[in-house]
Parts: C-alpha cells; sequence; structure tokens
DNA sequence: GTTCCTTATTAAAACGTTTTCATAAAACGT
DNA sequence: ACGTTTTATGAAAACGTTTTAATAAGGAAC
C-alpha cells in the first residue's frame, strides 16, 4: 500500500512536459510532437511503469472492448463449448469475454446482467433461457447494450437472434428411428421446456403419430435422464430419443442398472453431440449442433450490431445433422 | 443514443437540491437529511432511472466487489466444479466472479490477467497453470493485487495457497491396484506435469517400485487417454492409473477400440471424481478430490486476505479420498 | 520589419461521482 | 434577546484521464 498508483502528471513531472502532451503522445498521436519530446515520454512512461488509470479513461471514452456473456451453467459441456466459440471470434477482434454463471438461478442472473452493465460492457451474450423478458426489457433496453439471445427466439423482431434448427433436429431423430423400425419411442424432455426444446418435439410429431411416442418429463440433467429409466420401461417403447446428450448419458446408466443393453433392448439417440458422445460405450447416436460455431456466429453477429447500431434485428439459423453412431440398432 | 445518460446533476435539478445532498441520500446518509428531502430526492432517483455512474463511482471508491477467476479451460469438468465452489462463497458475501478462460494460450492468459488488473478487480484466483511465475510477479505484485494460486504451489512463503494432498492420493491409488494383486501398472500423465500432478506420481512410488510402473506421456484429455492405450498394451501392466478422469474416459474407448474389457483384462483408476465418473460404463473408480470445496475454500481464502493484506501467507490443503467403483478387478 | 503560416506545446474544461468543510437556519439555554 | 449548539444543506475540491482551443516560437513571404 506504500505505493500511490503513477500518474500522468508523474509522467508528465518526469518528463518535464504537460500532461496533454504525454495524453496525445502515449496514444499513438506521437508524429504531431518533436522525436526528442516523443522519447523523452517514452521513457518516463517505461521508467515509472506508468498505466493509464482504467476508470479515468472510460469517464472519457465510454468503451470498454469487453463483452458479457452470461450462461446457465457452466458445467454443461454445450455451454463451456459455445464459450469457446464466442471466446474464438471475441478473443480475435481484441474484445476480451466476461463469463457469469448464472448457475440456474435467476436472481444471480440478474444481478450479474446489471453488474455487467454498470461496468460497461460494451454488449451482451445471453445463452441463458431463465432470463425473462422483463429483465432483458428493462435492462438491456433501456440502457440500450446491443445485446443478442442464444439458442432460443423469446420474441419476434424484437433482437437479433442466432438459432440451430431446431424442428429439423427432431425430424431427423425421429426419421433415424424410423427407418430402424422402431414403432414406439419415448422422448424424454423437461415439462415446460424453452421454445427451442419444443421444436424438437414439434419436429418429432412430423414424423410420427402421437400415439406412438411417450414423452416423459426429464430435467436437462444426468440425474434425471437415469432417473426416468424406469418410466420408459413402463411404455412399449423401443427407442428414447433424449433432447440432451446429458440426459442421454443417465438413460445409459439407467437402463444399466435394469440390466438393459443398448442397443439391443433400447435404441437410444441423444442431443447436442458432446465430446463425450465418442468415448461413451456404445458411443452415442445423437443430432450434431454446431456448437463451436453457434459461438462464433453469436459473436460475430454481436460485433456487427455493436459497430452498426441501427442495423436491422437479424436472425440467423444454423443447421444440425444427424450423426450415426452405436447406439441405435436396426429392428428390421 | 438519443437519451444522454441521467447523471446525478439530473436528480439534484428535479429535487431541488444539491448534487452533494443526493449522493449522501443515495449513499445511505439518509438519516442526516429531513424526511421530506430524502423522499423528494429518492422520488427523483425513481422517476429518472438513476443509476450511478460506475465509472465516476471508482474513481473515488477505489474497490469494485468483484473478483477475477481464471482458469485454464472451461470445457474441463474439474474446473466447472470448481468455479461452481468459487462462486458459491463469492455470491453469498456479495462478490461477483469474473471469470476468464484463458483456454490453455500463455498469451490470453496474460491479457485477461492485465486486463481484470486494470478494471481493478479486488483479488484473483488463478487456476490456471501456465501462468509464468514472471506474469504473476509482474502484474500482480507490482499492483499489490490479492491473489491465491490454486491446485499448485509455485515457490513457497509467496503468497496464500490451497492445495489438495496430491502425494495422498498418488499412493491411495496405488495402494488400492496393489491390494487387488496387480504387479505391474502402467501410470498415464504429461510430460511436463505441473507439481501437483509430479507429486500424485511420487506417492504412487511410495507403494509400487519404479521398475514395475510404467510411465506414459499423455496431455490431460481424453483423447490423449485414448491414444495412449497401444503404448500401455505394449507393457506387462494389467492396470492403469490415470491421473485426471478424462484420461481414463479416453483409455475407455482406446481399450474397447483394442477388444479389451475392462475390468476384466485391465483395471483402470482415474484422479478428480467428476460426476461422468458415475455414468460411464463400468464406473470409475477413481481418487476423489473434493472439487467443491476446494473452489469453496479458495475463495473464502482471498477474502480473508482483502479484508486483511497484511496476514501471513497462508497454505491449506484439503485431503482426497478412493472411491472405489466397478473399473478395477481382483486378480487374486 | 510587419504579416502570416506552421509547428510544438499547453492550460483548462469535461467526464460523474464522493467527500470535506463551510454556512445558514433553527433550536436551545439562560 | 443573545450566545451556543445542533441540524440541514450546499460549494468546491478531488479522482486521472482525454480533448479542445489557445499560445508561443520560428520561419517564410513580401
Amino acid at each position: 500500500m506504500k505505493n500511490k498508483a503513477v500518474t500522468i502528471k508523474d509522467v508528465a513531472r518526469r518528463s518535464g512536459v504537460s500532461i496533454a502532451t504525454v495524453s496525445q503522445i502515449l496514444n499513438g498521436n506521437g508524429d504531431k510532437f518533436s522525436p526528442t519530446t516523443v522519447e523523452k515520454v517514452e521513457a518516463a512512461k517505461a521508467d515509472l511503469h506508468y498505466e493509464p488509470d482504467y476508470f479515468a479513461q472510460r469517464m472519457i471514452n465510454k468503451k470498454s472492448k469487453t463483452i458479457g456473456v452470461l450462461v446457465p451453467d457452466i458445467t454443461n459441456p454445450f455451454f463451456s463449448e459455445l464459450i469457446r466459440g464466442i471466446e474464438d471470434v471475441l478473443y480475435q477482434a481484441n474484445f476480451i469475454t466476461m463469463l457469469c454463471n448464472a448457475d440456474l438461478n435467476e436472481a444471480k442472473e440478474q444481478v450479474y446482467l446489471s453488474e455487467l452493465s454498470r461496468r460497461g460492457v460494451d454488449g451482451f451474450i445471453i445463452a441463458s433461457s431463465a432470463v425473462s423478458n422483463q429483465a432483458i426489457t428493462d435492462i438491456l433496453r433501456r440502457k440500450q447494450h446491443p445485446f443478442i439471445v442464444l439458442d432460443q427466439k423469446k420474441a419476434e423482431g424484437v433482437s437479433d437472434a442466432v438459432l440451430t434448427d431446431d424442428y429439423a433436429g427432431g425430424r431427423q431423430a425421429a426419421q433415424h428411428l424410423q427407418s430402424l423400425g422402431h414403432q414406439e419411442v419415448a422422448v424424454l424432455m423437461p415439462a415446460h421446456a424453452a421454445a427451442n426444446i419444443q421444436k424438437r418435439l414439434a419436429g418429432f410429431y412430423s414424423v410420427y403419430d402421437q400415439a406412438n411416442v411417450h414423452v416423459i418429463a426429464t430435467a436437462l440433467s444426468k440425474k434425471a435422464g437415469r432417473e426416468a429409466v424406469p418410466a420408459v420401461m413402463a411404455t412399449p417403447a423401443t427407442a428414447i430419443f433424449a433432447v440432451s446428450d446429458q440426459i442421454a448419458f443417465g438413460v445409459y446408466l439407467g437402463l444399466a442398472e435394469n440390466g438393459r443393453q443398448i442397443p439391443q433392448d433400447y435404441s437410444v439417440i441423444g442431443y447436442d453431440d458432446v465430446e463425450m458422445c465418442q468415448y461413451v460405450v456404445p458411443q452415442l447416436t445423437t443430432i450434431a449442433q454446431p456448437i463451436f460455431e453457434l459461438g462464433q456466429t453469436t459473436a460475430k453477429q454481436l460485433l456487427a450490431r455493436i459497430a452498426e447500431p441501427t442495423l436491422p434485428w437479424q436472425e440467423q439459423q444454423l443447421a444440425v445433422k444427424l450423426v450415426e453412431r452405436a447406439s441405435t440398432n436396426n429392428l428390421k
């Protein structure tokens, strides 16, 4: 606590010029000054280890080259992969990303959102589904923060969005199972699922008749997947569509505990294509979302909006595709 | 962009008092003012949706109630669980945590570190092993930022630290394998491992003779674990000690690809006890680190240091324990 | 040698707060 | 009615920058 921070005044004093001169030179306008002056200032800066005070700077330049990312749960590999994609483009654009883990806690989400806002981030990426529209509207819109909501579309024409084609994903899963000869199938998904997950079910219904699909309410976790197994076994289903790989991993355990084999007794298909799918035995057939690319696209779009705030709202949709591995069995 | 931010002046004007009065009242010193004044100010604040400018405040109050957390790879479940623990205590203490993912990239790490520093975080938790001592010394120490390095001890008596008992962990793994009758065992770990991982090996050697352990250089990833399998099979080992669960998961796949069964052909034991261990088939026997608690302890210690910067450096060590599941086989 | 550009530099204002100190008004004691 | 204390409020300084407009000094032009 002894070193009182070195300020621009110290640099000015040591190099025998005014603070205005120091500021100019240090901000790249050095060509307007004589070489000797420039050199003196540079030297003084180096000697003193001077670093401009961030807060003082921000009082003038309102921009911070930072963007805030809000995710519901960092533990979920989907989000960690997503973040990788986001960081990939943000870092290259010299933005730094501040990540907040809302931890499935809406209050926390609010706190982080307003905190990031106060700290002058230049924009937000919100992957957290719990954020109520109200919170978004209140905080983000009033402060006119550029933001982009990811992986779900709450309201039309009111913000940018990047989505994946959930309907097609659900449809492909269904088509795959049907082509394998499964007549009755169980779908594992949350009771009050976000819009994107609802669409997966809708896509599924475009192939299977409602009478032949058994929807079982399951949270988006391994634990919930495991616990859903008895309910599945109470139906005539021979195949299971889990709307997230996490659920599917839980199902693996649940099935094993009940002495059932994958894919002989049950075919299972997941959703997301998290890295772990390849390491589980048998390897998990799943609907692959381009997670990394989703992050990249989102970040790019946010950057575009920051650069050009008056652009019309834009909505992008990324394709998904079936990745066939070893967890589904042909009944024919 | 039309609404120029509302400042304290606007509030003062609207409520017919001075800005000093507004500031006092809004900072909880309202009892020094007449009730009517207080009420006018509160009303004006509400009407105008006034929020004090963060940067202006920070120019005065140097504290930010934020701590920066640097991790090497958010994708790794070990770190995501750790972060959960950290956030758990930080959030309760009304601190907000800013997470930066160094992405195994040392340059990125440096950038984030200095960026967080500039932004006036009150302290750091550094779980990122790539940070060179040099960087820590330069940035953190010069600025006198409280910080704590996690999961490794680079230098003695130079900072706080929280560790787990890696030596005991390695030892327990070895004892378990030995008690099962394994004579020759393979250890999968990085060639230039961090200090904590080296200790696991040391602990292992306290049980097994060096001649009977076959160390195979393996990065800390699933992919690397998978690729290490042929090398393992070239040794007489009947058991595999992977220094992280990630590696062990890779080994599962690699063994399956080579037609070997766990635990009949090979016993495998992991390290960390990530949630996924329970979901893999067979369930993975592993050395459990108290990951969440590790995060909590670290955060608490940092908070203690911030509150009392002159405390002597403190070092805590947490216990680990063997969790026996289904991936190890008794040869006797 | 006066006028007029350049060129190199700086004084001062601004950013939006918090805090310290002074002051006016009211209340009190006598 | 007058000093004294208390209460309620505001003026101004400070935080550390960036930016704008002004100034001094040097040439060049005539």
